[in-house]
DNA sequence: ATCCAGGGTAATT
DNA sequence: AATTACCATGGA
């Protein structure tokens, strides 16, 4: 049992994955990421383009559930022939050739995404460490407990890591299970910064602690028969509950549209007229193929982080 | 200061 | 069947 392993890989950019918006948890630390997957405190290096090393906190002999976030068992190669040959595609392939998908624990990314609402990104981040800090369970690096927070543990210094973690190298916590949420007030959810998500957060935490929303069953039932299950949760449209299928269910053909997303399909493949959302729903649905998901990935990324739309290349 | 952010919902046109 | 206001909050 070791607490080190290391996976070899092919196309995978560990560091475009972990920072494209589809899991919020993940900080740098040195050359390093950090955060908590399944529980477990877990740092992991792209220690050469074709390996990946992870360590974590106790001896481990099973590191299926690491395998399983990462994916690593997915045929990337494969999955990128299936996408059709357009433009906007190639371009976003050639920027960026191993963004991968995650499968995330549903709860935590069903929870997340209800948090993400006309929210940015760092925006979004806050907000869960600030859930994690306040409902989740301390767990420390080092594998030993950590027997009580510091008082002022609701805002460590704003969540730099490099620095935290230097300071205070075993606090980190599990995200909160759906009972302790339920368990909460929607008073103490608003203190977490969530604001008018509070009461859908809640909503949803009652329904998945109760049994009323069987989450493990999304992944084995058809996308649109999954989707209308996740819709039943108040505050949950088509955008959320696809991001949800997509990184924790593994339903590779849901593809959510948000505003980045939008403008990119607008711009890139109805340039000549406007194209209402549920024209750019069928156009997703049907030309990118059964990984759609994947190749809204690409597109999302490209455009936030070197497209042509990007602040950086002067366009508009 | 004003606008907008990996939206959703209910109220108006 | 489409737009519009509103929801809290913080960063740009």
């Amino acid at each position: 049992m070791e607490t080190t392993a290391h996976f070899p890989v092919r196309d995978y950019d560990l560091a475009a994955t972990l920072t494209s918006g589809q899991a919020f948890r993940w900080r740098p630390v040195g050359g390093a990421w950090v955060a908590v997957v399944h529980g477990r405190w877990v740092q992991l290096e792209q220690v050469a383009p074709d390996y990946i090393r992870a360590t974590v906190n106790a001896p481990t002999a099973d590191w299926s559930w690491l395998q399983s976030y990462l994916r690593l068992d997915a045929n990337h190669q494969r999955m990128l022939a299936t996408f059709p040959v357009d433009e906007p595609l190639r371009a976003a392939i050639a920027h960026c050739r191993g963004l991968r998908l995650l499968r995330q624990e549903p709860w935590e990314c069903l929870a997340s995404f209800i948090l993400s609402s006309t929210k940015q990104i760092v925006q979004i981040q806050q907000c869960v460490e600030l859930l994690c800090e306040r409902f989740g369970d301390p767990i420390g690096q080092a594998g030993r407990a950590v027997p009580c927070p510091p008082q002022t543990a609701s805002r460590p210094q704003q969540h730099n890591s490099v620095a935290y973690d230097a300071i205070h190298p075993a606090l980190h916590y599990t995200f909160p299970a759906a009972a302790r949420i339920a368990a909460a007030t929607e008073g103490e959810l608003r203190a977490c910064k969530m604001g008018f998500r509070a009461r859908y957060l809640m909503a949803a935490a009652r329904m998945v602690a109760g049994g009323e929303l069987n989450l493990a069953r999304l992944g084995q039932i058809p996308l649109h028969a999954a989707r209308a299950e996740l819709m039943r949760c108040p505050g949950v449209g088509r955008k959320i509950a696809d991001c949800v299928l997509l990184f924790s269910c593994g339903q590779d053909a849901a593809f959510p549209i948000d505003v980045w997303v939008e403008r990119a399909l607008q711009r890139l493949y109805f340039p000549k007229r406007r194209a209402r959302r549920a024209r750019l729903e069928h156009f997703a649905a049907t030309h990118f193929g059964p990984h759609a998901g994947l190749a809204q990935q690409y597109l999302f990324h490209y455009l936030r982080t070197g497209g042509p739309d990007h602040p950086k290349n002067h366009a508009r």
